[in-house]
DNA sequence: CACAATTAAATTGCACACAACCAAAGAGCG
DNA sequence: CGCTCTTTGGTTGTGTGCAATTTAATTGTG
């Protein structure tokens, strides 16, 4: 109604692009302070995972990363080929592969520690902000998630919704 | 100061986790939603900045979108063998690689139009919430740009930045 | 004009993401 | 036990993203 047909190209580009671009610079930040511990960001984010959680089974990682085997299947073989990481599987269930950290690995984490601080430094934002940021990240991600999953039940803009 | 140290390895998580997995989680939409166009995401963004500015260089596009060359040169080839855009080199500037919607890819803007409004549904955000959070989020990469270009000059987050 | 420096694309190599498919192992049931 | 179904990882193929290198064209300087 208030905006012409023509201009939600334009809209529609900022609220994803603004995401996208948010990401990759991020990103950016990460790749030049994760490179002094020979780290890429996403090996990181298993590393965090794994330095917090203990021992996991591939599965239980891909569930707290959102990420499937797909992508985990070769970033762990990479973490094992750099000594970080462990793999073998469960006795219990031969299906399962546990993810264990090495002493190498562990010890990582103290240099680790340091990459918070130059992270939010870099953002030059505050405690609150980065807060507030995050939950309505979280708030959309999860309406996205429900969207994905169900093709495209939303009704037209227009008319109630009354067909609950 | 308020928060353990070693508490930072998680709430540094939270921060760029939350963005990257809200990033995926649009993709997820986007994927399902341009499957009909036959697009993938990142050609999509490629034609909503032809489709605004007509035909442009390939410096001009990756200006736009934050995207070199590695990057353009394949995707602009899968787009022209789709019969969407055309490339030509400039004959001012030989160096230059004009690239041009052809009538098919022109033609794709008006089924693009349906995509905007079922990304929004799918949000299920405001439009106000969608601009406030846009906003944010560009001052996030301005600042991390920043950051990224040069490579640690940031001063340690207590004391006030009374510097400017 | 010769020649070094710069610029625009393309190419190569590496590392995600994700869909689709495959194989092995477990679970349930006759 | 035999059979099917499900679960768990792995593999393959496609498509980005980005660093580093290469090639061709242009510009700047003497």
């Amino acid at each position: 109604m208030t905006t012409p047909t023509a201009d939600w190209l334009r809209l529609d580009q900022q609220i994803c692009f603004s995401l996208n671009a948010a990401s990759r610079a991020f990103g950016g930040v990460y790749r030049v302070i994760l490179k002094d511990l020979g780290l890429t960001y996403p090996q990181y984010l298993v590393l965090l995972v794994l330095w917090e959680h203990g021992d996991l089974p591939v599965k239980d990682l891909g569930g707290h990363l959102r990420l499937d085997s797909g992508t985990l299947s070769p970033l762990l073989k990479r973490l094992e080929a750099a000594g970080l990481v462990h793999r073998e599987r469960s006795t219990l269930d031969e299906r399962s592969v546990r993810v264990r950290l090495t002493e190498d690995g562990t010890a990582l984490r103290e240099r680790a520690l340091e990459v918070p601080r130059r992270i939010a430094a870099a953002t030059g934002f505050d405690v609150d902000e980065i807060r507030d940021l995050r939950t309505r990240l979280d708030d959309l991600t999860t309406a996205l998630d429900k969207a994905a999953r169900h093709p495209d039940r939303t009704p037209p803009p227009q008319q109630g919704s009354a067909g609950a």
